[in-house]
DNA sequence: TGCATTTTGAAAGCGGTTTCAAAAGTCTGA
DNA sequence: TCAGACTTTTGAAACCGCTTTCAAAATGCA
């Protein structure tokens, strides 16, 4: 007997009932403050509780219950620096909350991200958070009638209120009007994939102040990559291959802007004094770069917080909060005034 | 009736046995194989199946089976870049079995680590993966005897055939080594906590080398950081105010080396001119440093997947793979010769 | 003492799995 | 050809650990 003691089976709801000399009802009211008992017998149940170090099942609530306390995240990976601030952002929104997150990895591939929801709803969790993506607005709006969900990084028509986003354009816009302040007019732009609207937004916003500023358009200056450092590389190759009067480059991440000051450092072109180049995002590493980087702020983190929030007030049928960020520009030290020896 | 079709509660195993004309326990049986059914059953089944979208809910597999085919793992911080590479690593470990891995941060404190575990159990995970952390051995051992346990990037006493680790010390003998081959013999160390025992191992074998190649050691060139950027940063400007003789300095970490490399570039010295470093782990990112860093690699992403694998194994019984893993140097720019004008 | 209120427990789920025994099918041998 | 024995397929029912409804028991109050 002492023995099967000390194997310890998981102790059970019931085993607290027996000790405790009530029913499984009362313990688990007790557990779940859902009714009031005797103070006497909430000792009981509490004493037994602590002796037994008994601890809930969850399994077994969520399905009694028909909540699982977990909120799917679908990501596209864990390791890409920015989707990873977001996450930070989303545990973090949870943190004093009941519910955890789970993420799951898309990879950009859409029957990917398909299979990771359907990982997610056979564990029946109680909202979805989907990170950029290329699943398709349709197809989210109807998922949302099963179950809450919560778009980040991407506006998901049908689903305004509550796709946590930034103004792209408006980022893009803040971006260029920094390099042009700086009395540049050559700006070279390296964008991201064309199937991603958040990619054709800053695309719009910087033809849109070159247009403001009377600077003709000139798509040799525009390449496009895949939002990965190499890419950037390769693309600032590309660039300088086609026009070598560039004296900035506008990227649209972070992440291309390393790839492409790599390309510039083994050239010898410095960084600003040669050319200047404003990113996107603002990773926490940017500022770590050499030069820190200037870029505009996409808070990713923050937006990983309003996400999580986000679901925790469709859950509740709370009033839901603002899902619009706004980007803003950090300046650092990968810019400088134009001089004219350039 | 047809619109209650259409709010459509979800699918259970008891719908299908119903349209299927069966019972329960035949649907049961061929959705796990685990008996013969005849043909037409099966086929009535999978049709019912079908027509029904019906997907198993896990929870109630979970709490029927005693399993949950969830592994929680542990971890410090989702978007400190070393971690996150792991973590990736154990997201596809995992990919093709049937297990998922759920994850909490412990953000280095031992509190939010038991936190995290508790949680984790309540959930009756299947397994635990621990990424590095404050959890003392003798606590871990003992948990091991409740659930497996894989500790990840450190050697946990008493859990040594299933701890996924590097051997720290060769890689800092393998990192020095280079420097002290490039003719450097003013070597600095910027050091990481010295509670972790990976960080100790490095610091021995940045001694272990000095001694070896008859340099004397010198407790002024190494300064302790908290493998985080800025206490890089903060370190090379502490290194610098002591002794302005130094022509390298071996980091701890990717992320102080980096830290350190702003200080420099901020204060004009030339990187690997002037000053060569080396860092350790081969962060992603660090091959797109400015230049790009020479380091020691611990391969994060490949130690995410062994831990997956020793999950799987501890819980199929099979053999144990290899938990050590061997780091490796990986020569970029930021190392050179020693000139004698230094 | 009688009635309204509060506290408690029994029992029926939640959606599956699994044991056990009955039903159906197969194979002998007379 | 068919009874009997054995094997395979199937379903009923118990169970996993908790919640919740419902009604009974206990209590409070007039």
């Amino acid at each position: 007997l002492e023995r099967a003691m000390l194997v310890s089976r998981t102790q059970t709801l019931h085993d607290v009932a027996k000790i405790a000399q009530v029913s499984p009802s009362t313990v688990s009211r007790i557990l779940n403050g859902t009714a009031v008992v005797s103070p006497e017998k909430r000792k009981q149940v509490e004493h037994a509780i602590a002796t037994l170090d008994y601890r809930p099942n969850m399994m077994a609530q969520a399905l009694a219950k028909g909540r699982s306390m977990t909120v799917g995240v679908v990501t596209q990976a864990i390791s890409s620096p920015f989707y990873a601030e977001t996450l930070e952002g989303v545990e973090q929104g949870f943190a004093d909350s009941l519910y955890h997150p789970m993420f799951i990895s898309g990879h950009w591939r859409q029957e990917k991200e398909l299979e990771a929801i359907n990982i997610l709803t056979a564990r029946r969790v109680d909202a979805l958070i989907i990170l950029g993506g290329n699943l398709e607005d349709a197809y989210l709006k109807q998922l949302a009638k099963q179950i809450p969900v919560v778009p980040v990084g991407r506006l998901v028509v049908g689903l305004e209120a509550q796709s946590v986003r930034i103004n792209q354009f408006n980022g893009a816009i803040s971006g260029m009007q920094h390099l042009i302040d700086l009395g540049h007019r050559r700006i070279a732009h390296i964008a991201g994939p064309t199937t991603h609207r958040d990619s054709t937004g800053r695309l719009e916003g910087y033809q849109q102040m070159l247009a403001a500023n009377g600077i003709a358009f000139d798509p040799s200056l525009v390449v496009t990559g895949n939002y990965q450092e190499h890419s950037g590389l390769l693309a600032m190759e590309q660039l300088l291959l086609r026009d070598t009067s560039i004296t900035a480059v506008f990227s649209a991440n972070d992440q291309m802007a390393l790839g492409a000051r790599l390309c510039l450092y083994r050239r010898g072109i410095r960084v600003p004094d040669d050319i200047s180049i404003v990113g996107f995002d603002d990773l926490f590493s940017s500022s770590y770069a050499t030069p820190p980087l200037t870029t505009v702020r996409q808070p990713g983190q923050e937006m990983g917080v309003a996400a999580a929030l986000m679901v925790l007030s469709l859950l509740n049928g709370r009033p839901l909060p603002d899902p619009i960020f706004t980007p803003h520009l950090v300046v650092r030290e990968s810019t400088t005034r134009l001089r004219h020896s350039q």
